[in-house]
DNA sequence: TCTGGGGTCCTAGGACCC
DNA sequence: TCTGGGGTCCTAGGACCC
C-alpha cells in the first residue's frame, strides 16, 4: 500500500512472482482480499479462483529487508530492549506503568520512520504479548494479562495458542480437548504420554498463559543456512537433479562464507510428487566453508535417495556446529 | 495441473558402548 | 535355545513459526 497508494481499498495478493498460474503461495493479502477467503499460505491459484479481481503482486524480499531495517532501527530509539523476530515483528521488553501510552509511541515512531501502520500487543509475558498482537490487528493495541486471560482465551480452540498448530489441535481434539480451558484442565500424564515429556506438559502450561518474560538484544546466531527451490515443472532426469543440487550447494556455500563460520554437515531435501518430503544428510569430514566440499557432500546426499518418482522441490542445508 | 522459502526444536529408532 | 539395563550419539521426520 505504501508503494502503490492507488491500490488502497482494493483486493491485493502478494506472493511468488505475482503470477497466479505458477506454483507459489500467498505471502500476504489485503483485508479486502481476505474477505474472499484468501489467506497466507494458500496457493496463488486458489486465491485467484476465490478472488478473480484481485491484483497479484510479486514478493520483493530485498524491499522488505530494507523497510524492516528502518522499522527495527526506529524501535531501537525507544527506551526498551528490542528482540527482532523476523521481517515484521519484534518483542519490546520494558516495565511500564502505562503500556498503552508506550504502544501509541511505538506506532508513531514506526509511522514516522517508515510510513507504516503496526499493531501492538501488550502482555505480562512473551506468550501473552504475542497472542495480544493478533487481537490488536489491524493497526490497534490490545492488552492480554493474567487478569483477562481466561475471559479472552478460555473458550478458544487450542491452536489459538502460540506453539500449538493444526496438527496438535487435531490430536488434542481426538483426546476430547477442544478449548484452552480444556487443555489447562487436562491430565498432565495423559499429555506427556501422547506428546512426550517435554511437549505434553508444555502445552498445558501454554493453556495457563505461562511464558517467559526475558527479552534479549543478544545477536542472533544461526544454526543452519539453507536454500531450496520448487520447480514449476517436476524434474525427472538425473542430470537435471544433479545440476540443480550443484547450484543450490553453491548458493549455500556463499551463505556459509558470509556467515564466517565453517559448516559441519550438509543435508539435501527432496520433495517428490505429489508431495512427499524426505531428507538425507552427511557429516563433513572436518568443519569447512569450502564450496567444493559442500557441493560434493550435497551430491553425495542426493545419491542416497532412490530417485524414481518426479521431483517437485530440491533443497540444500548446511549445519553449523552446536554451541558447547 | 493445490500445497513457497527460511528457519528452530522435539521425538523416536537404531547403532554402539559398557 | 534365549537373548539385561543404562547411556550416548546420529539421523530422519514431524510440527511449528515468520
Amino acid at each position: 500500500m505504501a508503494r502503490h497508494p492507488e491500490l488502497r481499498g482494493k483486493p491485493v495478493v502478494v506472493g511468488g512472482a505475482g503470477d497466479p498460474t505458477q506454483r507459489a503461495v500467498v505471502a500476504t493479502a489485503s483485508y479486502e482480499a481476505r474477505r474472499f477467503g484468501v489467506h497466507s499460505g494458500m496457493p496463488l491459484r486458489t486465491a485467484a479462483r476465490l478472488c478473480p479481481d484481485a491484483v497479484f503482486l510479486a514478493s520483493d524480499p530485498p524491499a522488505y529487508d530494507a523497510v524492516s531495517e528502518v522499522v527495527m532501527a526506529a524501535l531501537a530509539t525507544l527506551p526498551v530492549v528490542v528482540e527482532v523476530l523476523g521481517w515484521d515483528e519484534a518483542f519490546l521488553g520494558t516495565p511500564s506503568d502505562d503500556p498503552e501510552a508506550l504502544a501509541a509511541e511505538v506506532q508513531q515512531v514506526v509511522r514516522d520512520a517508515a510510513g507504516l501502520a503496526c499493531s501492538v500487543g501488550i502482555g505480562d509475558n512473551r506468550l501473552r504479548a504475542k497472542i495480544a498482537t493478533g487481537f490488536a490487528k489491524p493497526a490497534g493495541v490490545f492488552r492480554l494479562t493474567k487478569h483477562n486471560w481466561v475471559e479472552v482465551m478460555g473458550d478458544r480452540p487450542p491452536d489459538a495458542l502460540w506453539g500449538v498448530g493444526s496438527r496438535t489441535a487435531a490430536k488434542l481434539a481426538a483426546m476430547g480437548i477442544t478449548t484452552v480451558v480444556g487443555l489447562a484442565r487436562a491430565d498432565p500424564e495423559a499429555l506427556a504420554a501422547r506428546f512426550g515429556p517435554t511437549m505434553g506438559p508444555w502445552y498445558r502450561m501454554l493453556a495457563f498463559g505461562v511464558g517467559g518474560t526475558e527479552v534479549t538484544a543478544a545477536p542472533y546466531v544461526r544454526k543452519s543456512r539453507s536454500r531450496e527451490v520448487t520447480f514449476q515443472r517436476n524434474l525427472t532426469r538425473r542430470a537435471d537433479l544433479d545440476a540443480e543440487i550443484r547450484t543450490l550447494a553453491r548458493r549455500v556455500a556463499d551463505d556459509v562464507a558470509e556467515e564466517g563460520r565453517p559448516a559441519v554437515r550438509v543435508a539435501v531435501k527432496v520433495r517428490f510428487a505429489p508431495f512427499f518430503t524426505h531428507t538425507r544428510s552427511v557429516p563433513l569430514p572436518t568443519p569447512t566453508s569450502d564450496p567444493a566440499v559442500i557441493e560434493r557432500a550435497a551430491l553425495q546426499a542426493l545419491a542416497r535417495f532412490s530417485l524414481t518418482r518426479p521431483v517437485r522441490l530440491l533443497g540444500v542445508r548446511a549445519d553449523f556446529p552446536a554451541p558447547d
